[in-house]
DNA sequence: TCAGTGAATATTTTATTGATTATTCACAAT
DNA sequence: ATTGTGAATAATCAATAAAATATTCACTGA
């Protein structure tokens, strides 16, 4: 790693520390520095600005959730329909659990979010390309029986969307979200699966909870 | 209608006026009274405090919207699906509509569900009552295979969730979300009929706008 | 008793001003 | 050239005071 990257790390890291303990409107540039030790001045050598601080937190945290999403494509012995099931409800549990621990990060995220629309939606891109491939593994394997992929992945993602983001448009309990996204599941599971198949179609459980997914 | 009534009418006569003109923050309670010819002390005759002013104002328009949705109930020759297809339609582009029209509304609305959370539990009850009675009929004449109808109701109702106050979660346009609203429904709808039936289901398409959708 | 008033009070909003903070930049050190 | 400084400036925030507003209530007239 070159110097000026484990610059901007140790700038990073100082941030993290504060934006999650103290909130990102009450940490200061001059804090940031001081941990640093180095001059206000020198932190806009290596980012643009505060806000820039945040996106950059924000979008690793953002690249990080698609890897764990990614782990669970590579699982072997899955169904599509597990697969599924295993990402949505994974992610759904992350964040819940990301919040309640550090709740500073909704605020983190929603700063990020209102200075920079496009995070949004090119984190909500990730995740569609995640669901997007388990679509077409599906649909390869006869599992699911799809018109068109491209139409299916925004259908699914879109139906799911509640349960992303959770906190901002509930207060549900993580039980009761999780009892709900079961029904979600079963209903978009028959509609993807094969018909030939749907006669013995169990409704869809809530998986155990992975020590991963309670991970901050 | 009593006296006193005809006066309630008429002070929410007056403050429908403001606060779609002029927002609900910026419509003193002095205005009011004015327009109704009478003195602010005795608007408090009739209503607690001026957020129940609101509070009516928005529970009327709750209960007009569940009556154009049982409007489509009623209507014959219409499948389950195509119910199910037309309510979620016409509730969506109401809402879009009229938010777009009346800008005022969406502040209303957050006020409301802001100072009374129940406001908005018992509008989405009474939504997904008539989702329920959909799909119940469905139910009853084989269209829809459910192994409960309670459970598909609470997923259906979930996974349009984004096409219901649309305006608060994306900024997209009407025939965007007119074009994914179609995917969902597709989805959702293979997974409530009969897997029988499902060779020939065709894609949902975007039905006719009606006028009935475009009046404020 | 019922409908209504309007001044009095409590609460909220708005304006202002003085700090605090983000950002820039001319300059210094390596 | 590159790394860094810190004072200067611009933008934002916080505290306060002033004004506007919501709400109450003792009172008036039918």
């Amino acid at each position: 790693m070159s110097e000026p990257e484990k610059v901007r790390e140790k700038i990073i890291d100082a941030a993290v520390e504060r934006f999650l303990h103290y909130g990102y409107p009450k940490t200061t540039i001059a804090e940031l520095a001081g941990d640093c030790a180095m001059s206000p001045g020198n932190i806009y050598r290596f980012f643009k600005g505060k806000i820039d601080i945040a996106a950059e937190i924000a979008r690793r945290e953002a690249l990080q959730a698609v890897e764990r999403m990614e782990a669970v494509l590579e699982c072997p012995y899955r169904s599509s329909r597990q697969r599924l099931e295993e990402v949505v409800f994974a992610d759904m549990r992350h964040t819940f659990h990301l919040l309640e621990n550090e709740p500073r990060v909704l605020e983190l995220a929603q700063v990020v979010v209102q200075e920079r629309p496009q995070f949004q939606i090119e984190s909500l891109r990730r995740e569609r390309r995640i669901f997007q491939r388990i679509l077409r593994d599906g649909a390869q394997t006869g599992e699911f029986v799809l018109d068109n992929i491209t139409h299916a992945t925004i259908a699914v993602h879109s139906a799911t969307l509640k349960y992303r983001y959770t906190q901002l448009f509930t207060n549900q309990t993580l039980e009761e979200l999780e009892r709900e996204l079961c029904f979600v599941l079963t209903l978009l599971v028959r509609g993807l699966t094969n018909p030939a198949d749907q006669e013995a179609l169990p409704p869809t459980e809530v998986p155990p909870e992975t020590e991963l997914e309670q991970a901050v």
